[in-house]
DNA sequence: TGTACATCAGTGAACGCGCGTTCACTGATGTAC
DNA sequence: TGTACATCAGTGAACGCGCGTTCACTGATGTAC
């Protein structure tokens, strides 16, 4: 066809971005190669011009989307989230809005079921994705006076809670869907800093 | 081959075994029902003398991981079970151990993952089985004089926070095993009932 | 600035392979008389 | 209790299909002179 090296770059942004809305929504192993480059607006043959491999496709929709997280903690972007409170943030990430766009949302929380499974060099970005994830909020706890090391484990506990609470939420919300809302209400609560009210 | 009703009973459970403990380590959608008959000893054609469909045999690997971990919970007899304060109950569940046996342990954490996307029949399994276990739990708070309401909250948020931390964990405990060991410990002293003590 | 050519992101057919599923067949089990 | 036959859990080859990957080819882009 013949394309610019900047039109290039663009074919394979949209290559990883239709990668990653497809690996979220259906899972990394149920998505095809040619179905992807359809869903991107290419034909398969291309798909080797821009990965050496689907692994190495998977590789940069997991860095693309950590990166896409970092700045943007749980939704909303960095100049707004600084002003938000623990509980605030917590009631963004537990909300139903988050949990029912799989699309897009927290990628620890959509890759978690596949992060086990892919490749080394993906899975690396996954854990720096987490591990950042947990400095940043260890960070904010730093700077509230609590002593670095309780501020890491505070941040883990808090942040797993989060996960599994939508993680379990979304494996139910089709079979259950009052469990799965009763799910995230209770990771409000217990994660909003108030005590129990009801 | 001519084979006894009881042997064929067997032979079934023999598949549906087999299955969990492949699904477990691989995802449904990476086992092939021809790997998967020959891990059980079988040849692919005889498959369909049992099930109707793959997805009827992940009903019934759901099914049977549901049952297997009810009586069980988080692992160990339920004789031995009931003597268990919640945080025994929790380092047991966030122990290294839970972590590096995917082949079993719970199936909740086991399969958030595929929980989303496998048959509706499996899911509805998947659901009453995160259903029976937060049931369980709030009744051992209810037991304890916490009213019904706030026990089904703690419930919830306990077991996701149980359920985030594993799954977390075994996310990227290949690629970053310090991090993912911290993830366990983090969540042991949250759930321990003791207030943090470093 | 114009011309000649190398580059490389596209296309679309093809590769071998494993998928879920179907089929004809086998032969011991279990039943009817 | 013995014989005749239906049942059905096995086998293993085959079905069409989609997988990840490779290939020859196209033609505008970008470079060298």
């Amino acid at each position: 066809m013949g394309i610019s090296r900047e039109q290039a770059a663009e074919n394979r942004e949209a290559i990883v971005a239709a990668a990653e809305r497809l690996f979220r929504a259906h899972g990394v192993d149920a998505v095809g190669l040619t179905a992807l480059m359809k869903a991107a607006g290419f034909t398969q043959g291309g798909f080797y011009n821009h990965f050496k491999s689907k692994d190495a496709l998977v590789a940069a929709v997991m860095a693309r989307a950590v990166a896409a997280s970092e700045g943007a903690l749980a939704g909303g972007d960095a100049a707004s989230e600084v002003a938000l409170s623990l509980g605030e943030r917590a009631e963004r990430y537990l909300s139903t809005a988050h949990r029912d766009d799989v699309a897009c949302g927290c990628p620890m929380a959509g890759f978690a079921g596949d992060a086990p499974r892919i490749g080394d060099e993906a899975q690396a970005c996954y854990a720096k994705g987490l591990s950042d994830m947990i400095a940043r909020m260890t960070a904010a706890g730093v700077e509230q006076g609590v002593s670095p090391a309780q501020a890491a484990q505070f941040a883990m506990a808090r942040f797993a809670q989060m996960v599994g609470t939508l993680v379990l939420s979304r494996a139910v919300v089709s079979a259950d869907p009052a469990l799965a809302d009763a799910l995230l209400a209770a990771g409000r609560q217990a994660l909003s800093g108030n005590p129990a009210s009801d």
